[in-house]
DNA sequence: GTCTATATGTGGATAGAC
DNA sequence: GTCTATCCACATATAGAC
């Protein structure tokens, strides 16, 4: 099944479900927003003009600018572990290793706008969102210890600190929302590159 | 020479040359600040606070905030940059690379407060003070991509995607001033652990 | 060099018409 | 559901006394 999901990789996100568009125009303006210059820089104003709508408009279809950020994060948070969980197949650890790290750091590269609100900005979460979106956060941690793990256990595997390294490998493909842009390369490229880094961390 | 430059990995910062001590308290009050909320979400008036000052005496210091970012930022970036060169020794690329790796990471463990507002705060300075550290990171670069180079010269290390690698082995590092906190375990320790897996990334 | 007081601008959010 | 107009809080920065 190794593959399958690379369209899913490389298409853009969709927000049909978003609506009515006028919803829909508000949050993707916001992530925009964010993404260029972070939340707390971002004014309602900003947001409201990339939709094409005055400022008061906003607040008919969100009740705060924190809400609009809460709803890009979760659904943000939800995708990236639908990638990771989608990618998780092959007949070893090791090749479930790559596949994952290929496609969740593609993922990052693609989709580096929404990356980039979904790991940079929980601070300016509610306690009671940022709690919802932990959750998916650790749900996408389990996911690469677990791979460790089992590689561990069937001895196809090298990993001397299992926490450390999941923390490593997840690190090197979050921190591409931090530098990716365009002209550094393709998506596909760079996941093909970081999953062989990752095999290689962790090759006996 | 390995391991001559440990007290520099662990030891603080040295402030003593920004004169006079209240300059002093209103830059190590900023860092905190900036590293805890962002350099958006801070006031001039908890800046001031942490310093034990009225606002208004920030300004007999620095001009404006921004300018208290730009300080902080270029100390931050030099020191960074310091740590990368002094621990550039070593017999083989592959021992100056485990070292550069060990001192770079550990220092952005040990000093996660200054490191967070080096890398994370980049878009709030203005053009021409982004122009300077940009410079500062350029030096950062290039000291780990010439030690990858000279690998792939004498054949000693295997590095497919040269541009790629260096990035990759520098953002592992990087990535630590976003998530390390001090209960998730001791700086030198994590430098010993990124040092491991970088060499793995590269070796023949 | 530090204070109190304040000028000036701006931002999140609301009121009420259409 | 969108608009114009605006409230009100707060933030950067300054004025002027001590």
């Amino acid at each position: 099944m190794h593959g399958v999901n690379v369209s899913a990789i490389t298409s853009p996100l969709v927000w049909e479900h978003v609506q009515p568009a006028a919803a829909r125009r508000l949050l993707t303006g916001a992530i925009d927003a964010f993404a260029e210059r972070g939340f707390q820089a971002t004014t309602t104003r900003d947001i409201a003009s990339r939709a094409g709508m005055s400022p008061a408009a906003l607040y008919v279809h969100y009740p705060s600018k924190e809400r609009l950020l809460f709803e890009i994060s979760r659904y943000g948070h939800q995708a990236a572990l639908d990638v990771l969980r989608d990618a998780d197949s092959g007949d070893s650890p090791a090749e479930r290793l790559r596949s994952m790290v290929e496609a969740f750091t593609a993922w990052h590269a693609e989709h580096h706008t929404i990356a980039r609100v979904v790991q940079y900005e929980l601070a300016a979460l509610t306690p009671e969102h940022l709690a919802e979106v932990a959750t998916i956060r650790r749900a996408i941690s389990a996911q690469i210890e677990q791979v460790l793990s089992d590689g561990v256990a069937d001895g196809s595997l090298a990993v001397d600190d299992l926490p450390g390294t999941t923390l490593a490998v997840l690190s090197l493909s979050i921190d591409v929302a931090r530098w990716y842009t365009p002209h550094r390369g393709d998506p596909a490229a760079l996941g093909k590159l970081y999953a062989e880094l990752a095999q290689r961390m962790v090759q006996t």
